[in-house]
DNA sequence: TAGATTGTTAATCGATTAACAATC
DNA sequence: TAGATTGTTAATCGATTAACAATC
């Protein structure tokens, strides 16, 4: 638990949340490797030794109780609290992303939006927020003490606008922008890019 | 080249084809295996490694003609045609996607769109589709020989609209759904769950 | 007790990297 | 020729899986 946990594990956990919400709200309260590996597409055996870096969660003959698992793996991604997220750029997307319920029902909540185009700064979002400008980026981030930025403009301006955020305070950066970004490597990235998930399939067609 | 090449070895060369319009947008001509992975944070070995399992397009002592490794990916990748594609799911995502230009870019074409909510149903997008009632799903994608479908929809109704667009002749498989589809190993599937990204980052905050 | 499932070890499998001959 | 960079081999590194003692 210590010495430091393979990002593929880590990359595994948020599915095994996800899964385990699923079974509670079927009024499941206890699962095991092999339910769950079934459901993922996963080897149970992946699913121990990925649960085995940070401690022992189940019992042996019977599993893992549910809610315990669950708030085990909150805790470890540091999900009992809710995070301030700041979004840059509220064209079509950064407008499907305010909508979006998914985020505060899982403790993400958007506190601030950003957007260069005169026309929509000033202006207030469905659910109330101020559009700002650009200008107040740093000011509000540093202000506000968030975290987590969700880059949602052209791929022209990405990376000038990550450096900027990354500056301000931002630790990690959720990237819809179709390009590559430089950072330090102590800043968090993912990217989310359909194209390059389109173009993975077609290989395959 | 025969021999079956790995997934994490495809997953990687959309990403190189975007470095390469970016060099090309720049004006730039022939590139090589150490500059492109300065750009994209990978070495320059596993570059040459991942190209070297469909040819040889580079020229020792030069590096590679940009034009002409983008013309072979796009080739290895199946993208030297246009593809339509069906939306399922005309919410706020959906709206977003039918608008976003970076699709038709690169030769994806949402071509059907569908929803069941009967205020939608019948009337037309902005760039001119009908939607249609889901009960026309599998006629219309039989008939235009879809093969692709994006899944923008809630979590609830994915597993069933999926195997629908399955039966239906689709494919590929680009789920927005918050879930784990179970489909045929044949089907081509890529999540894309933005609440699973930042779980991830939220680990190193 | 009998059956089930964990946590963990060791073996296997696969991916990445270092290094270099070939050659432009 | 001298310098640069490829394609490829072998070594290293890391991740997955199989198997099983421990134990609920």
């Amino acid at each position: 638990m210590q010495e430091s946990v393979p990002g593929i594990v880590i990359g595994r956990l948020p599915i095994y949340l996800r899964a385990l919400a699923i079974l509670e709200q079927e009024g499941r309260e206890v699962t095991s490797s092999q339910e769950l590996g079934k459901r993922l597409g996963i080897s149970s055996a992946q699913i121990r030794k990925d649960l085995s870096h940070f401690g022992e969660f189940g019992k042996q003959g019977t599993g893992y109780r549910i809610s315990f698992l669950q708030g085990k793996l909150k805790e470890i991604l540091h999900l009992n609290q809710n995070w301030p997220i700041a979004l840059i750029g509220f064209g079509d997307l950064g407008h499907a992303l305010v909508q979006y319920n998914g985020f505060p029902q899982k403790g993400f909540y958007i506190q601030a939006v950003f957007d260069n185009d005169p026309e929509k700064v000033g202006k207030s979002t469905i659910n109330g927020m101020i559009i700002q400008h650009p200008s107040e980026l740093a000011e509000t981030i540093r202000r506000e003490g968030v975290k987590i930025a969700i880059l949602a403009v052209p791929a022209g301006v990405a990376q000038k606008l990550a450096e900027t955020l990354v500056k301000a305070g931002i630790r990690a950066l959720l990237n819809y922008a179709p390009i590559t970004l430089s950072l330090p490597p102590d800043v968090q990235v993912q990217n989310i890019d359909p194209v390059v998930h389109l173009q993975q399939m077609t290989y395959y067609l």
